[in-house]
DNA sequence: GCGACAG
DNA sequence: ATCTTGTCGC
């Protein structure tokens, strides 16, 4: 996957906001994938006082959901956490994992919001334009936007709204559990968004995607110590 | 000014 | 995200 560098990670508050407000312009909000062989999982994790990020990138065949191709990588801080900026501080580690993943994926998924951000630019939508691929954000908790409980049922949704518009969709993944929020990255529809998130989770709340990349890194963080 | 706030 | 014990339940 080759990377379209537009701008360091280096960076102040003000100029990343500008960056997002630029790059936002070229999130594509409706389906424009291909046939989906392969999706990617992305997760980071903290260590030693969140001084290091572990990042890592898993491959899953699509009808199997089986991993074939893993990597992890270590980086260091260099932006801090702060709400909406959160691809700053994430990307980094994240690209360095995918320059060393062989399989190209037509999809990926990422553990925070898409366009349910105050720019309508959150992290699955940076990934997705930086390699113009078709990516899903699907958070754990909400960023930001208004929604009334969805049903208890699996598949079950309501709509996450924020200024008037659809940002996004409260998706019950199992019966009973509580939901995630799924948004669009780039590329990709929020139903076609949702429908790949309910394929991605046959038995648990989050997707294999990221259940398995979160596994790889918290296993990674243990044998560093 | 006050409260909210992806990981 | 991470700091942290036991505990209720399938």
């Amino acid at each position: 996957m080759e990377t379209l560098i537009t701008h360091p990670w280096n960076l102040n508050e003000t100029d990343a906001i500008k960056i997002q407000q630029e790059l936002a312009l070229k999130v594509i909000t409706v389906d424009a994938l291909p046939q989906i062989h392969y999706i990617a999982g992305v997760d980071v994790a903290y260590s030693e006082q969140s001084e290091k990020l572990i990042a890592a990138v898993v491959i899953l065949e699509s009808a199997s959901l089986k991993a074939v191709e893993s990597v992890v990588v270590e980086d260091t801080v260099r932006f801090p956490y702060i709400p909406g900026l959160f691809s700053f501080r994430e990307l980094p580690p994240i690209i360095k994992a995918f320059e060393k993943i062989k399989t190209v994926p037509q999809l990926v998924v990422c553990d925070g919001q898409g366009v349910a951000h105050p720019r309508r630019f959150g992290l699955a939508s940076h990934l997705g334009v930086l390699f113009d691929i078709p990516a899903i954000g699907c958070g754990k908790t909400r960023l930001l936007g208004d929604y009334t409980e969805p049903d208890q049922k699996r598949g079950s949704s309501s709509p996450l709204v924020d200024g008037g518009a659809v940002i996004g969709n409260v998706l019950r993944t199992q019966d009973n559990i509580r939901p995630i929020y799924i948004s669009v990255g780039h590329r990709i529809s929020l139903p076609t968004a949702c429908e790949w998130i309910l394929k991605l989770s046959p038995k648990y709340r989050l997707p294999e995607t990221t259940r398995q990349a979160d596994q790889l890194v918290r296993k990674h963080q243990k044998e560093s110590m």
